[in-house]
DNA sequence: AACTGTCTTTGACCACGGTCAATGTCAGCG
DNA sequence: CGCTGACATTGACCGTGGTCAAAGACAGTT
C-alpha cells in the first residue's frame, strides 16, 4: 500500500470544493471512493426545484456552491421559507418517508447527490458520519427555533437588521477581510420577495424598512442586490430594538 | 442463562411507563440495566426550570409525565415557546456545548435524567439508538419548520383553531376514545398565557379568539381549562381559513 | 432603440392584533 | 367569611404592517 494515496483516482471527490467543511470530510481517502460510487453532481438552475413538498424521500445529497431554500407552504397557498442552505450544507432526511418542504434553488447550484437508500448504508457503516450529522441536526433544529423568534416576536425593522448583519457576515466568511468596522459591502443573494419570504413580511415591507434604513444612514443601496453596512453598531442596535 | 429475564432486578426501566415508547426502547433488558445504573428519576413541579439558556448542557433524559416548554428569549424580555415536550420526548442535546433554550415545567412532572457525558459515551455504545435520536431530531425539526409557517403566516384564529385540534388529539390520544364526530371535552394542560407564548400572541388575542369560537358554535368552554370541541369540521376549516 | 418581463419603490388606505385599563371569576387560606 | 393573588374576559384605542395600485428601474432580446 505504498503510494496509497497516489493511486486514487482524480475522482470528483478528492478536489470537491467542501470536502473539508460537509459531512463527507469524516471519511478517509478509502471511504470517500466508496461514497462516489453511488454519488453524482449536478447542476440546478437558479429557480429550479430540487424536491417537491409530499414526494417520495429520494434523494440528500450536500450543496456545493450557490444557496437553496426550503418552502413550506399553507393548504391556500401562503408560504415561508423555513431554511436557507449555503455550501456544504447537508440536505434530505434519511430515514424519512415523504419530504415536508420543498427544496429548490434561489440560485444557480452545485450539488453533490446520492440516492437515500445507498446514503443510509453508507452511514450504518460509519458511525462517526452519522453522529456528525445528528450534531448537524441537532444545529439546524435550534436555528429553526430561534428562528421562530424571530418570526412571532421581531418587528419588520428589527427582523431585517438582523438578516442584514446575518448576510454580511456571511458573506464576510467568503471575502473574509478582517473584521473591522469600516463599510462593508456585499451582494444580497435574495431578491426582495425572497428576503420577505424568509422573513414572514411582505415584499413592500422589506422594501419600506430597507429606504428607513438607508435614509437613518445606517446601510447604503447602491444598486441591485448590492447593501453597504456603514454602521454595524446601530445596525446591531435596530436589529434588538424594544 | 435460563430464566434470563426474571433475574432482573425490579428496577426503575423496566417498570417504566414510556419504556416502549421512549428512545430507551431500543435497548434490550441487559442493556437496560446498563442505563439505569446513570440515570435517576426526578420530580419537577409546575413552573421549575430544568436549564437556563446560556447554561453549559449537563442533562439530557426522557419525559415520563407532564409537559415540558422549551423558552427562546430576546436581549429585551420578549418570549417565544419553541418546543413542547410530552411524555416519551426526549430532551437535551447530546455533543452539544451550552444550552440554547430554557427548558421548564409547565405543569408538574417526572424526568428520567442522565449526565450528557455518560449518555453519550450509551450513544457510542448503541447505534440503534443514535439512529432512533436522528430520527426524532429530523422529527423536532420538521415540527419546528412547520410552526415557522403557523407563526408567520397564519392568522389568530387560525392559529388557536389548529392548536386546539392539536391538542385534542394528544388528549384524544391518552383517553382513546375511538375518533368520532360527537363532541369532544378535554381539559388543556396551558393557561391563557401559555398559549399566548406558544402561538406568538397575547393573552388577550387569545381570549377573544376563544370566546368568538365559543360565540360561533364552534367550541364549548365549560370552565376551567376544559374545551369542548363541538364542530371539528368548522373547527379544521377555520385553522385553514384564506 | 424600442419592447418585454422582472424586480423595486412609493403612496393611500385600513384591518388585525397589540396595548392599556377595568372588571370578573375562582381557588386557596388566614 | 371575606381576603388575596392568579388567571380570564371585555372594552376602547391605535400602530404596525398588509393590501391594492401605480409608476420607476433595469437587464435581456430582437
Amino acid at each position: 500500500m505504498l503510494h496509497g494515496k497516489a493511486m486514487i483516482p482524480n475522482d470528483v471527490c478528492t478536489d470537491c470544493a467542501v470536502r473539508d467543511r460537509a459531512l463527507c470530510g469524516s471519511l478517509d481517502d478509502r471511504e470517500l471512493i466508496a461514497l462516489n460510487s453511488i454519488g453524482q453532481r449536478r447542476r440546478v438552475a437558479r429557480g429550479q426545484t430540487i424536491a417537491w413538498a409530499g414526494d417520495e424521500a429520494v434523494l440528500c445529497g450536500n450543496l456545493l456552491s450557490g444557496v437553496l431554500k426550503l418552502v413550506a407552504a399553507t393548504a391556500n397557498g401562503r408560504e415561508q421559507t423555513v431554511g436557507l442552505l449555503y455550501p456544504a450544507d447537508f440536505f434530505g432526511q434519511p430515514y424519512a418517508g415523504d419530504v415536508d418542504f420543498t427544496l429548490s434553488a434561489l440560485t444557480d447550484t452545485e450539488l453533490c447527490v446520492f440516492p437515500r437508500a445507498a446514503f443510509e448504508r453508507v452511514l450504518e457503516d460509519h458511525q462517526r458520519m452519522e453522529r456528525l450529522l445528528l450534531q448537524r441536526t441537532f444545529d439546524s433544529l435550534n436555528e429553526a427555533r430561534g428562528r421562530m423568534l424571530v418570526l412571532a416576536r421581531k418587528s419588520a425593522g428589527e427582523k431585517l437588521a438582523g438578516f442584514l448583519l446575518d448576510m454580511a457576515a456571511r458573506a464576510g466568511a467568503s471575502g473574509c477581510r478582517a473584521t473591522r468596522d469600516g463599510p462593508v459591502t456585499f451582494d444580497l443573494p435574495l431578491t426582495r420577495g425572497q428576503i420577505a419570504d424568509v422573513l414572514g413580511m411582505t415584499i413592500e415591507t422589506v422594501s419600506r424598512q430597507l429606504t428607513r434604513m438607508k435614509q437613518s444612514g445606517l446601510i447604503g443601496l447602491p444598486g441591485g442586490r448590492a447593501v453597504t453596512i456603514s454602521d454595524r453598531e446601530a445596525l446591531a442596535a435596530r436589529a434588538e430594538a424594544a
